[in-house]
DNA sequence: GGCCCACATGGCACTCAGTGCACAGCCTGG
DNA sequence: CCAGGCTGTGCACTGAGTGCCATGTGGGCC
């Protein structure tokens, strides 16, 4: 012990975790991830390799080591909402928050992206990662149908169109290396599906297609006119 | 190849896979997924345990013994479209295969649904199930969307969308213990994707809501009378 | 100081999933 | 009769994950 190895550190103490982490990502990066066990990550640590089972419950775990924190986030960012926001709306800003997490850190982003892609059993992982931050998309909007006609489908629905809106974008952009704009990127996509499902006005930013030629406009008297505006953008589209 | 089972035959011949998957949900359902170990699943089928792996690849393999076939099922639904089909309505259809393999064995459908409710292991495995078909559909839907303006973003939600729809009809189904109408339910789900997103008339199966008060019609003085209808289903629904 | 408790770490030993390999039966065609 | 394939089996091995207990080590408390 006090083999201080493997930590660069100026003179900070890099609690371990950091130290795992950074001792698993240089061994997947050089010689793949199933062909670096357990053993080899804490021998580069140079921790005990009880350890790393008591920080991650897996070895997959180590791959993903912030996101059972941006999770946290996610559920209290939603459950800091109220009424006065418009819930597909809401959802949206909350996919904003898993941007957030791989965009501040870009390159460690893009590293991780080759390895999932590559191995069965991150990708299999990762689903499971992303099918919690979709699910509570869908109970936060669940909740705020309740009552509605088809409430949970819609719910359903609309959680899995913001989740693939988001993975798509934010895909093209580790595709390209961080190099992009992943903000703007997540916009567009989530924009799409904004003015299919959102019912409120707000900032324009409908991004629908108008592949069709025609759009129909049927409207009672009394309608509000953001209803109006907001069937058009859905429809029309900033095409 | 010639597995002519399926039909738990009088004196016919179990052919081992059918045995091992019989003994495992014995097991699984006596003393739980977790607390059964492989050695107790070929002992109660009196095989050799290396023939276990012979045949499902990993322990969760055997809770979903045909998934295989149903995903090759589907891709060759898909291969075999042409441009005739609607896109949407067509992996609406693929997706309706799916439902079909569930339905064909309620009894141990809910009962797989009950262990996978309860085993994160086995929900973790059934993601990436599911995110076979939904790549499926999503690739289908790509290459039919190809050229077009935000292609793959659209390709993308609705595949998304269709998943969603037809899971959220699948476990309604499957908690009332497999009473209702699997078809009905998951056709009225469908029929909530396609009335926001097909492109084409189909048998009347608009069911989108209209909680709102406002729907809007454009028309071009040339548009095909077909899409002034579908927009109008899509935007009214049943309701 | 001496003591004790909490806590973080490390070291075994163990279970169990999954794999590679070699071997035994069996069937089929020559 | 044998050659070669296909199926099932036994065995030994790797590696993930767990439970238990032995160490520190630091800080409060008497």
């Amino acid at each position: 012990m006090s083999s201080t190895s493997a930590a660069p550190g100026r003179g900070e103490k890099p609690p371990m975790r950091d130290a795992l982490v950074a001792a698993a990502f240089r061994l997947f990066l050089e010689r793949g991830y199933e062909q670096t066990t357990v053993d080899d990550i804490v021998a580069l640590a140079g921790v005990g390799r009880r350890s790393f089972f008591r920080y991650f419950p897996s070895k997959e775990d180590v791959v993903f080591p912030d996101h059972e924190r941006c999770l946290a986030d996610m559920e209290a960012f939603l459950a800091a909402s109220d009424d006065s926001h418009e819930p597909v709306r809401r959802v949206c800003d909350a996919a904003r928050l898993v941007l957030g997490l791989y965009a501040e850190n870009p390159t460690f982003s893009v590293q991780r992206y080759r390895l999932t892609k590559r191995v069965p059993g991150l990708r299999a992982y990762e689903l499971s990662v992303v099918w919690r931050y979709e699910r509570a998309l869908a109970e936060y909007l669940r909740a705020r149908f309740a009552g509605r006609r088809e409430g949970t489908l819609r719910a359903d629905v609309i959680a899995a169109a913001v989740v693939a809106a988001h993975n798509n974008a934010l895909r093209s952009w580790l595709r390209s290396d961080g190099k992009g704009d992943a903000g703007a990127e997540v916009d567009r996509a989530l924009g799409y599906v904004l003015s299919t499902y959102a019912e409120a006005p707000g900032p324009a930013r409908a991004a629908a297609e108008t592949d069709g030629d025609v759009v129909v406009v049927v409207s009672r008297r009394d309608a509000p006119l953001w209803r109006i505006v907001q069937e058009l953008e859905s429809l029309l589209g900033r095409g």
